[in-house]
RNA sequence: GGUCCCAUCGUCUAGUGGUUAGGACACCAGGUUUUCAUCCUGGCAACCGGGGUUCGACUCCCCGUGGGAUCACCA
């Protein structure tokens, strides 16, 4: 049995969203799978919508997700050069053969005339072939023109497609595609076919809108007389809206989730089950890269389109976040902590994380809800559900201040002389603590208070609770 | 419109002739708790419709319906 070798093959139009990144993930899971090969390919042969820094946004969408290949682009290989723009001797090679044995013929026609074309065959309610007016009119060989593929008549192609089982259609639908551009440059559908070939891919895993092209793919292989490799055609991925997802459509950049502090395990996890899953009974969902390895198949893959819910993915990360030990929580953490954090040492910042991780359910959120333990909260009492009224305030705050300067800052001893003062009061100790709760933190909700306040420590506190009392008295 | 594909809770899905149709997200309620969050328990919620086949259909077949893809010198 040969190895597998598969392909991620984006063209640089633009950055890679989350329905390309499952492309590529199910891409480079089946190779570790199969301990084949995961080839990174860059289709770039349309020079008109080519985004330059989008080749570097896609490798850097790949490493970040650690989805790295093992041959393409940078890293290179055997089967180089892994960029269609520098393949076009090769190309022109194999159309100058399929020229000769007849497959391919040059066509002249204007946009013109293949519009109309196209405005009548819509007009008869008719899909639009080209007429093969130039397969007898011959024009100026030295005129600029492209080169189309003759498609046999009368023929039922099939293939059976390793998600959607057997496939036919007949090539009586099929147009007389163009191969090779009137700027020399191939079309997809004739550089992937070369590329594929020459690269020894053994499985074509693409999107599912690929499946009515994938008869004049195998037209051409035939005309070559080469193997066609095994077809794997993927569902969508839908935006809520139901709408596939596309770079068009406003789909986020997979960068962006980078950015907004989405761990890549999360996604990985998220993405790979949206239309994949492990089946048999399980209900097993979070997995880890290795037992994604082992668990995936091609067979598993689902047939329908997938909705991509964000509630979900932000669930998911909230539980990759948790599952973090500190350090780990720390190092992901560095870039997303507000400004003024900038000065503390680590050992402060990993206290306060030691608070907010199971809080977290994307770093984004970092900055709001570590906010009061690098700055000072504005006091405001309007914010509590029922304030004390002033003269209460005052005091409970003033007796506060005095258990926070003769307490030891540890949570159990700080909670146990608060609870006494509650007591002593006569008041709730949800009414003390909620005053002292705003008073440090400027909020009402927030980690446990005692192990806030032992984070924060005595100076903080205190100075804190001096403020707020000065803002009573005021 | 031609061709093709798809169809289980709002969403991701399990299910391959006999199940009280299972799990997860979201939502709701309760519990734990000094608030928030976590966590635990419970609840709401689905087989697109109609015909067959069968003792028996969510499962198989047909026809509808709905949704989608494609019909470029884009990929």
């Amino acid at each position: 049995m040969s190895k597998v070798r598969v392909r991620f093959a984006p063209s640089p139009t633009g950055m890679l969203h989350l329905g390309s990144v499952r492309s590529a993930l199910f891409d480079w899971l089946y190779a570790q799978k199969e301990q084949g090969s995961f080839i990174l390919r860059l289709e770039d042969t349309d020079r008109e919508r080519l985004v330059p820094e989008s080749v570097n946004q896609i490798q850097d969408s790949l490493k970040w997700l650690g989805l790295d290949w093992d041959e393409g682009i940078v890293v290179g290989g055997k089967h180089g050069p892994y960029v269609q723009s520098e393949r076009l001797d090769i190309y022109k090679k194999y159309a100058d053969q399929l020229v000769e044995q007849g497959s391919l013929y040059p066509c002249w026609c204007s946009t013109e005339r293949l519009d109309n074309l196209r405005k009548q065959a819509q007009a008869e309610h008719k899909a639009f072939k080209y007429d093969r007016h130039c397969l007898t009119n011959l024009g100026d060989p030295d005129e600029p023109h492209v080169l189309r593929f003759k498609v046999p008549e009368g023929r039922a192609i099939s293939w059976n497609d390793a998600v959607r089982g057997p496939l036919e259609f007949s090539s009586d639908d099929q147009d007389d595609f163009v191969a090779m551009k009137s700027d020399g440059f191939p079309t997809y559908n004739f550089a992937n076919i070369v590329d594929d070939h020459l690269m020894e891919i053994s499985h074509v895993l693409r999107g599912d809108e690929f499946i009515s092209t994938t008869p004049k793919f195998l037209l051409v292989y035939e005309a070559f007389g080469w193997q066609p490799p095994v077809f794997a055609h993927l569902p969508q991925v839908l935006g809520p809206d139901k709408a596939k997802l596309s770079k068009r459509h406003g789909a986020k950049p997979v960068l962006d989730y980078r950015d907004e502090g989405y761990l890549p395990d999360a996604i990985i996890n998220f993405v790979v089950a949206l239309g994949w899953n492990e089946g048999d009974g399980s209900t097993k969902e979070i997995y880890t890269r290795d037992e994604l390895i082992k668990a995936f198949s091609l067979e598993r893959i689902q047939k329908s389109p997938a909705v991509f819910d964000s509630e979900r993915l932000i669930w998911m990360n909230g539980l990759y976040l948790r599952s973090l030990s500190l350090d780990a929580l720390l190092a992901v953490c560095k870039p997303f902590w507000p400004k003024e954090a900038a000065s503390s040492p680590d050992d402060y910042k990993k206290a306060v994380l030691g608070l907010l991780q199971e809080r977290l359910k994307i770093l984004s959120e970092l900055p709001e809800l570590s906010s009061f333990f690098f700055n000072e909260p504005r006091f405001d009492l309007t914010i509590l559900k029922k304030a004390p009224a002033a003269k209460e305030t005052k005091e409970w705050l003033k007796k506060s201040l005095e258990i926070a300067e003769k307490t030891d800052f540890m949570a159990e001893k700080l909670e146990q002389a608060y609870r006494d003062l509650a007591e002593a009061l006569q008041i709730k100790t949800g009414d003390l603590f909620s005053l002292v709760r705003v008073s440090i933190t400027g909020s009402v909700a927030t980690p446990p208070l005692f192990e806030t306040m032992a984070v924060l420590g005595k100076t903080r506190v205190a100075e804190r609770l001096k403020n707020a009392l000065k803002s009573v008295a005021s």
